[in-house]
DNA sequence: CAGGCGTGGGC
DNA sequence: TGCCCAAGCCT
């Protein structure tokens, strides 16, 4: 196990994605603004938001003026359209208390709404060189198989991958920052959930899971999340209806969309609790 | 803490 | 074809 560090810093700087947000010159809204897309959505399905975002929203207070509505219509078909409610948020909450700029420490970014112990981590780390464990899907899959010599990491972030975390984080803040984005990549690229391209892994002759043969995942099987029928997939058929057009949509066209009334309505009720639509007149909605 | 929360691509 | 997954967060 030891020294991990010099080949996964030694691969990482032959084989680092070329991405916008990891540019020199990428300032830290960039960044934040990745972290947000990334939360749970791949990154060549993010490029392409990111950059049309940045474009026209390079700074927090350009964000912050547009009602929460724009950020959502932009967000696209990124899914989880919360976390443009939030990211709408995080940016009106910088310019009202921290003075237009992306906060620097961990504990201001994760009082911001929408990020939490990964993204307040990996700010902090990628966009302003501190040191911080950086503990996302990737780096957990990394540190099991590598040193637990297990397939998959636990179902939830544990004390144990965290003390480990610490243990390998390199003690110069500049250093550290690269290690975490490198073994962070490695997990985008070898170390994958799936297929994991061990023959050309930088660390493959210090992997407990490759030298116990790569055992299959033992214990309870992970649940895939349902998805026909459920309110998820009905809320998601009214956002698309909504971002696709300008102005408020007649109930109608909702009811279209969704023949089970109650399920319909309990949606169109929970999509209005969370902010993502707004009623607009007495039957229609409109995004906020 | 388990469950809810979108979307589309790869195998 | 389904099934699994992709830089999580919040309650």
């Amino acid at each position: 196990m030891s020294d991990l560090h010099a080949p996964v810093l030694g691969w990482y700087d032959d084989n680092a994605r070329d991405l916008a947000w990891r540019s020199p010159s990428a300032s830290a809204w960039s960044v934040m603004v990745s972290e947000f897309m990334l939360q749970q959505t791949p990154v060549a399905r993010v490029l392409p938001v990111h950059e049309r975002w940045l474009e026209r929203w390079p700074t927090p207070a350009d964000l912050a003026v547009e009602p929460a509505g724009e950020a959502v219509r932009a967000w696209g078909r990124l899914g989880y359209p919360r976390r443009a409610l939030r990211l709408h948020a995080a940016a009106r909450a910088i310019v009202d208390d921290h003075g237009g700029e992306v906060p620097r420490t961990y504990a201001e970014l994760l009082a911001l709404p929408g990020i939490g112990d990964y993204t307040a981590s990996a700010i902090a780390s990628f966009a302003f060189g501190q040191r911080h464990v950086v503990l996302d899907t990737n780096v957990r899959r990394v540190f099991a198989r590598a040193v637990g010599g297990t397939e998959l990491p636990p179902p939830s972030v544990t004390r144990a991958e965290r003390e480990l975390g610490a243990e390998l984080l390199p003690d110069a803040p500049a250093l550290a920052a690269t290690w975490a984005v490198a073994v962070m990549e490695l997990g985008a690229l070898v170390c994958t959930a799936r297929d994991p391209r061990c023959d050309s892994c930088p660390i493959a002759d210090r992997c407990a899971w490759l030298a116990a043969g790569r055992p299959a995942h033992d214990g309870p099987p992970r649940r895939g999340q349902a998805w026909d029928g459920t309110d998820r997939q009905c809320r998601g058929r009214i956002m698309a209806l909504l971002r696709d057009h300008d102005g408020p949509v007649h109930s109608s066209r909702i009811d279209a969309a969704w023949p089970d009334a109650t399920q319909r309505e309990r949606c169109l009720a929970s999509l209005v609790a969370d902010g993502l639509i707004t009623p607009a007149g007495p039957s229609a909605y409109a995004l906020p």
